[in-house]
DNA sequence: CTCGATCCCTGGACGC
DNA sequence: TGCGTCCAGGGATCGA
């Protein structure tokens, strides 16, 4: 489950190794995570990879324009361009030599003028892959909210505070804020000490300021220890993350809480399994409605 | 606006 | 050993 901690390791791994080679050919296996394959097979051969960064759980390879005189800058590749990479649950990006055999789910290579191949690989195929020139890229981008590393405490309260969704559904939602997966909601709700099904608009002030701290130095964390590796994530030299070890609640059903040594629970909370301690994180009041809205019958 | 349900997909866990 | 079944989970989408 790359999440801002992990997508953050990968791009810092291929920052080190493929940042300003160039693709020279795509093979494409399974296409249906794909935006527009065809797209990729015209659009990425001739282009270097300029730069690469981490939007939300996003990567973004930028791409050079297409080589002047090439053939394919006719058809529009004389501007810059991105290739938008999400992983999903079990999405890799990692160079590798074209020796290796092939994966069984090893959906795209990408051969690279040092004769490397960077290759894709994701079994569940929730990943995405888009070839996005400028415009197409920023309209996208337009609708993620702000970077969870990077908000303060203004905005992070505004877009929270003012909002009557519980606190969970808040910070996995990547147009509130972007990055924020399960793992980390749950990691930064205990250490703030706050309840999962908590609504946006009844945190105090104080409330909110701690959770955005909380949050912020478990990412830093987790982005040191090179992420969590819960079912198989790899980072881009193919090695596990060590933060999984420092879970004070994800994954820790029935265990003691490492505060006050009540048993850890996990409730769906928001669709998703939320895992908290009922002592720490004392319960919402009642879920509070419109105010005049008469009781809705059982359905 | 917010919610739950549903779908996508496959590996892993579990029951028999 | 080998089935069948259930579940996880990011995100899109749809109806309530």
């Amino acid at each position: 489950m790359p999440e801002l901690p992990e997508v953050e390791t990968v791009v810092r791994g291929l920052r080190q190794t493929i940042l300003g080679r160039t693709i020279l050919s795509v093979r494409l296996g399974k296409t249906d995570f794909i935006d527009d394959p065809v797209a990729l097979e015209m659009h990425l051969p001739g282009r270097r990879i300029e730069a690469i960064e981490r939007f939300g759980k996003f990567m973004l390879l930028r791409l050079s324009s297409a080589a002047s005189g090439d053939r394919i800058g006719e058809n529009g590749d004389a501007t810059p361009a991105s290739l938008l990479v999400h992983l999903g649950m079990t999405g890799q990006l990692a160079p590798s030599s074209p020796a290796q055999p092939r994966g069984k789910h090893t959906h795209v290579y990408l051969t690279l003028d040092d004769g490397r191949e960077l290759r894709y690989t994701d079994a569940r195929r929730f990943g995405r892959i888009a070839y996005l020139t400028e415009a197409p890229l920023a309209e996208e981008l337009a609708a993620f909210g702000a970077d969870a590393l990077e908000v303060n405490a203004a905005e992070f309260a505004a877009r929270t505070r003012s909002r009557n969704a519980r606190i969970k559904a808040l910070l996995l939602d990547q147009s509130v804020l972007r990055g924020v997966g399960n793992i980390y909601a749950d990691e930064s709700l205990w250490r703030a000490k706050i309840h999962p099904a908590r609504l946006g608009n009844g945190l105090s002030a104080k409330e909110a300021e701690t959770l955005r701290k909380m949050l912020q130095d478990v990412l830093k964390k987790a982005i040191v220890m090179r992420g969590s590796s819960i079912s198989d994530f790899l980072d881009a030299d193919g090695e596990p993350g060590e933060y999984q070890r420092r879970h004070r609640v994800y994954g820790r059903e029935g265990q003691p809480c490492h505060r006050c040594r009540t048993p850890i629970l996990r409730e769906i909370v928001a669709g998703r399994s939320s895992h908290f301690c009922p002592k720490c994180q004392p319960p919402p009041r009642r879920r509070k409605r419109a105010p005049f809205r008469r009781t809705r019958r059982n359905a």
